[in-house]
DNA sequence: GCTGTCTACGACGATACGTAGTAGATGCTA
DNA sequence: TAGCATCTACTACGTATCGTCGTAGACAGC
């Protein structure tokens, strides 16, 4: 026992923010339009923008491509992949599932069982 | 849109660790109890060893109680328990929920797909 | 050639964590 | 009673992450 792997750090809360940006974006984003829709809000430089944007693509939360000279950035995966892979995670991290699952059916909301119940029919009926 | 609030920090390393004794533990332990199973696998110092319990304390991650001139320390809720709060947590910054449970039973086994209709209907039971 | 727009790179302060030393209280023992 | 052992409290240091920018250099248009 005891032998599991690093969990993946949180966002920090302007790394959230810009992800924020791009998940609701129909398209990706430069720097300058992410920097003015943040700017709506709190006064932060471009190039901190730019940074969060840089670091968030080494981490592979984001990705680029060139448009002109400046870069597009989109999220690299949706954010409910994102935050189906975080709950994937830490079920992984419990000892025991099945007292796991059985605390985190017991704690959502009767609607967000109904969708539990929902997406286990759903996938059922494609896994026969 | 855009309104969370901070994601919990993940434990580190040695803080896991030593989560894991107390979970395996039946009962509180001391400092030096502790010290001495993790000193079986890696050599630490006793005051690491203490710093680290008492910043779980601070985190409320752990409670401690006093026995004779020391502190005993248990884990202020189960593994299971703490899991479940992450899923939760995860959940709830997910956009779209059912989209993010969606993808979520779609990434368990099998079998964790089987202990959650289980414990879906657990629920239902004791709910009516 | 000057100005504006971008990127690349470096930097600095705060905080979290791993890691540990030292000081001081207290109790058992020779 | 003097000492050694045992504990806690407090402080500290190195590394990594993150928020936050500044500066320098490439380029394009006026």
């Amino acid at each position: 026992m005891a032998s599991e792997e690093k969990a993946p750090r949180p966002l920090g809360d302007l790394e959230r923010l810009v992800m924020e940006q791009l998940w609701a974006a129909p398209a990706a984003l430069t720097v300058r339009e992410v920097h003015e829709q943040l700017s709506i809000t709190r006064e932060l430089a471009y190039t901190t923008v730019m940074t969060v944007l840089d670091r968030l693509a080494k981490k592979k939360l984001t990705e680029r491509e060139r448009d002109g000279k400046a870069w597009r950035y989109r999220a690299a995966a949706p954010r409910e992949e994102l935050a189906a892979d975080l709950m994937r995670d830490a079920l992984e991290r419990a000892g025991d599932r099945r007292e796991a699952l059985v605390r985190f059916v017991g704690q959502v909301s009767d609607e967000e069982a109904a969708l539990l119940r929902e997406a286990l029919a759903r996938l059922e009926e494609r896994e026969g």
